[in-house]
DNA sequence: ACCTGAACACCGTTCAAGT
DNA sequence: ACCTGAACACCGTTCAAGT
């Protein structure tokens, strides 16, 4: 069903792979509002011509997920005869937290930075925190959460739960739930394991 | 130093209500890119006047994010003298994922979704989802994983870590780290607790 | 068959004129 | 002091004309 097409002609491949590459570097340094005008002339063709091979702006960018996504499948598939399948799943995690997405997290966390710098967002963000960081200082002196884990380490763990369901919002709209009781429960005291990584002072840059 | 300004004139503070109406409903059922034009329309003002009152559409956004905040923030507050701490911030994570940025979160998935239904991407996604499958299966089947973990919820759980650091990444570019060894815990069978909601059967919608 | 750039519709932002 | 809508600059997309 999908691309039986026959070669492209050998300038029209060309300028294909220059505008994939034009797009991905534009975006990177850009954001998700990078012009075409400006992919185009990066690319050093006209700007129809960028129309001739991505209907639109949308199909460019996914042409760029699908190299990422290509990318990861060929990663996880190399780790299925690994000798120890639980370091094999950790270790894909690890690559695919890597590399994955680099470019595109940007484009979607963009919103998020837009208002980061707002000293309105700001003042009531850093009250919101500090109530967090009771919370979750009392739940530890109780004796429900691990020692090491932070105030700030809740506070960037928070929004993950319905980050992780969003895809499902419509068909399964509690799954949530489970990803929150999943994250919770490493958050417990049974069974923790030494972490990796300092917990970061604050949640936010500066 | 922020807002010591004297009282708006009377048509001027109604008109700011307005907007924040319009602007939430409008970015709510037409997504990020719903146009200046509409919400002044829906308003019914002018659209100068949307410029008198935010600066840019950024301070639109800034000031509807603000909103949120202050809704959590008070939650967060009236759960800090509850009797058991840990049942507080548990519930405190439930309210807030429940009402957190609804939507803001939709504006953000946008790019996400806009690629979800490309034949391209669909097809890669699903081979690297089956990869991930296997890991996943092979990771429990020698004990490494809980029983009631499943190839979705690992694929649904993936970008959880570098989402969540993704605002530190300059300050604490490993951060990450940390977020997927406390996730990566809680998939381990020590400590184990039944999860509230049954497993999704694809990661992604239809 | 593919490329090009002028032309079109649309949108964020500005500002002179009003009250 | 605030509101308005015409005007401007810019951007995604189209298409008639070229090779």
């Amino acid at each position: 069903m999908t691309t039986p097409t026959r070669p492209l002609r050998a300038d029209a491949a060309r300028n294909r792979e220059l505008l994939l590459a034009a797009a991905t570097a534009e975006f990177t340094e850009q954001g998700i509002d990078a012009s075409i005008a400006d992919i185009a002339r990066r690319a050093g063709v006209g700007k129809g011509t960028v129309f001739r091979h991505f209907a639109t702006k949308e199909h460019l960018l996914a042409a760029i997920v699908s190299q990422q996504l290509e990318s990861l499948a060929t990663t996880a598939e190399g780790l299925l005869d690994a000798d120890d399948p639980g370091a094999a799943l950790l270790e894909f995690l690890t690559i695919s937290s890597e590399q994955q997405w680099e470019p595109i997290q940007d484009f979607l966390q963009s919103a998020i930075r837009a208002t980061l710098e707002d000293p309105q967002v700001s003042l009531v963000r850093e009250r919101m925190f500090q109530a967090v960081y009771d919370l979750t200082d009392r739940a530890r002196a109780h004796g429900h959460l691990r020692a090491d884990v932070t105030g700030p380490d809740v506070v960037m763990l928070m929004c993950a739960p319905t980050h992780v369901a969003a895809p499902l919002r419509e068909s399964a709209p509690d799954l949530w739930r489970r990803y929150l009781a999943l994250i919770f429960d490493g958050l417990r005291p049974e069974g923790a394991r030494p972490l990796p990584h300092p917990a970061p002072s604050n949640p936010m840059p500066t």
